[in-house]
DNA sequence: ATGAAAGCGCTAACAA
DNA sequence: TTGTTAGCGCTTTCAT
């Protein structure tokens, strides 16, 4: 994509027989052009294929055109539903997104600190990833335009759930069921507990506080198979739960893996209720809570781009609602709670 | 980020005692710069948390040190295992990933046609995405770096699989278990057939034909609900299949659910081969192609980096392996190979 | 309504 | 090895 070979600005001034900085103006919309010039201008630039280059004009005003998005995980679902929605609001507007994988503490903290220098966006929507104190103070200090998505930050915009109440919702539908004994999955990753597991934790261990219950909390790695294995603990239990509820869709797939293989039914013998509703707990037909991952990032972007024009202010924090989709894995507890019984395998 | 209050490289020259160009060429790394000096000027960076303003300097290099990603969707599972192998080789220079969704044809073809122009990159890696012969031929004529990702195009660098050779393989393992009915379903999405799905068909009518049989071809929409919809077409089929080649995991779980409300037994009544090896594959003891995504985005990530730097070549043409992955969901047909017993027909 | 001129923050000759 | 001088392609006063 060498440079020369495109026109400039100045090759359809020359085209339209008007002077450069009526092009810009023209081109750019702005009022105060002859809409005879305007229209001559217009040709004359779609005549020669000409597009402007953004580079040259974020060097005087300033802004780039483009947002960042910075997300621990490029892969897992969640990441590419938000970042669809993100695209969705962005691209009415032209606004490039430039993407960026923070994965551990550190890369995050980098990515942070140069921020504010490196003038490649004009704001950055972190998606369900949570800096540092100090970073955070640091930020704020230098009023970088930062949207926090899936995660609720004071004095930045946020878009987020109320992670807590939706996971209590999620707990109260087994108490309610008549359970006694409900255990939670909480996933830990390289970068340790996310701001949506802490938070839900909270939720669960209230849920069953108020009910007079305590909640057995195991952690596992990210995944389906970090969810196999916390399966696996919670059965070896000398007293295990008869209802597990889990951080997320995929931790509760690997739940159902391990039940499945050790022929017990679901949700006969144990109950299971996820977190996400991806397209696969539907599959499973798995009682989740189910959350607008795709909205979220649209919202975000909408903050995002409202920061930007001026409109938006820095202590929008948007709460979207979630809602408990009940299907085939949870019901209430055997009369007899204990696990020895003969149970018919599941389905596949 | 107000440009304003960035320091600038001027800054820097003052603070270290030394010129703009020499402040220029000591934080690049170039040679030709006293040692002594060039620690001067980054110590002076350093205190000053000075980072260059990229779009100043690729205003005169011509060089944005940004790669374009475009893909037809942001949230499919392939895309995000992908960008994740894209940006695993790009983060490693420096360069950064801008992503763009071009979904229908004309959303591709308006970018492309806009690419050359718009130096906001320095090239773009095109996903699963297959332009127009004529937009190829405009692209190729205009030089413009387009590394193509899970596809194979002419006179581009490419990186890929052996589409048809993959699912000849998958429909041989069937047709070696003594199956003689064979079904393929092919997905189709808004955009037409892609690449892949005309190649995979190719691939397994081939090795059908080979054996001397015919390939039932059904097409579905993208997703676990073609899938199954596509299943059901196939069941209502005055003489179903003992066995059903998939173009992606995700319509072979879709045919496995119909499968299993149906009551049909997976192998015994029927066996189910998918294409891509995600992770649920396994979850659902699926058999089906594994394919290297995170390898196809790193490697066309290099081959993009090589173009940029003059040591890539435009008919680098890479094709990764694929393998077989078997599992539980095929066996040999049944003796009595007619589908008696509950039969087909059901939805949700 | 339009044009001329002065930069935006950097790199790349060219001198010294 | 270092500094000086032009721009890169635009936007934006300030005149006209």
């Amino acid at each position: 994509m060498t440079a020369s070979e495109h026109p400039r600005m100045s090759d359809v001034a020359r085209r339209a027989g008007v002077s450069l900085s009526t092009v810009s103006r023209a081109l750019r919309g702005v009022p105060g052009v002859a809409p005879e010039v305007r229209h001559r201008v217009e040709q004359a630039a779609m005549e020669l294929s000409y597009v402007i280059s953004r580079g040259a004009s974020s060097l005087v005003t300033g802004r780039t055109g483009r947002i960042a998005v910075i997300a621990p995980f490029l892969q897992p679902w969640f990441f590419g539903v938000a970042m669809a929605g993100i695209y969705s609001r962005l691209r009415s507007t032209g606004t490039d997104m430039v993407v960026y994988e923070v994965g551990d503490t550190t890369a995050l903290s980098s990515y942070l600190r140069t921020l504010p220098l490196r003038r490649n966006v004009d704001a950055v929507i972190a998606l369900s990833l949570r800096p540092a104190d100090e970073e955070l103070e640091h930020l704020r200090r230098l009023g970088v335009p930062v949207v926090f998505c899936s995660d609720e930050v004071d004095g930045f915009p946020s878009v987020f759930i109320d992670e807590a109440a939706a996971a209590a919702d999620a707990t109260r539908h087994l108490l309610n069921l008549g359970h006694t004994r409900v255990a939670y999955v909480q996933a830990r990753d390289d970068t340790g507990f996310s701001w949506h597991s802490r938070q839900r934790v909270v939720g669960c261990r209230k849920a069953t506080a108020d009910a007079g219950l305590e909640l057995v909390v195991v952690t596992a790695k990210t995944g389906i198979d970090g969810g196999a294995l916390a399966a696996a603990e919670l059965l070896s239990l000398s007293d295990p739960p008869t209802a597990i509820v889990t951080e997320t869709d995929d931790l509760a797939l690997g739940v159902l893996r391990t039940l499945e293989r050790s022929r017990l039914a679901v949700p006969g013998v144990m109950s299971v209720v996820g977190f996400d509703d991806q397209e696969t707990a539907a599959l499973f037909d798995l009682t989740t809570v189910a959350q607008p991952v795709y909205d979220l990032g649209a919202q975000a972007a909408q903050l995002a781009l409202d920061v930007l024009d001026g409109t938006g202010r820095t202590d929008t924090h948007l709460q979207l609602p979630t809602h408990l989709v009940v299907r085939g894995t949870t019901a209430g507890p055997r009369p007899t709670s204990s696990l020895a019984g003969p149970s018919a395998g599941e389905s596949s």
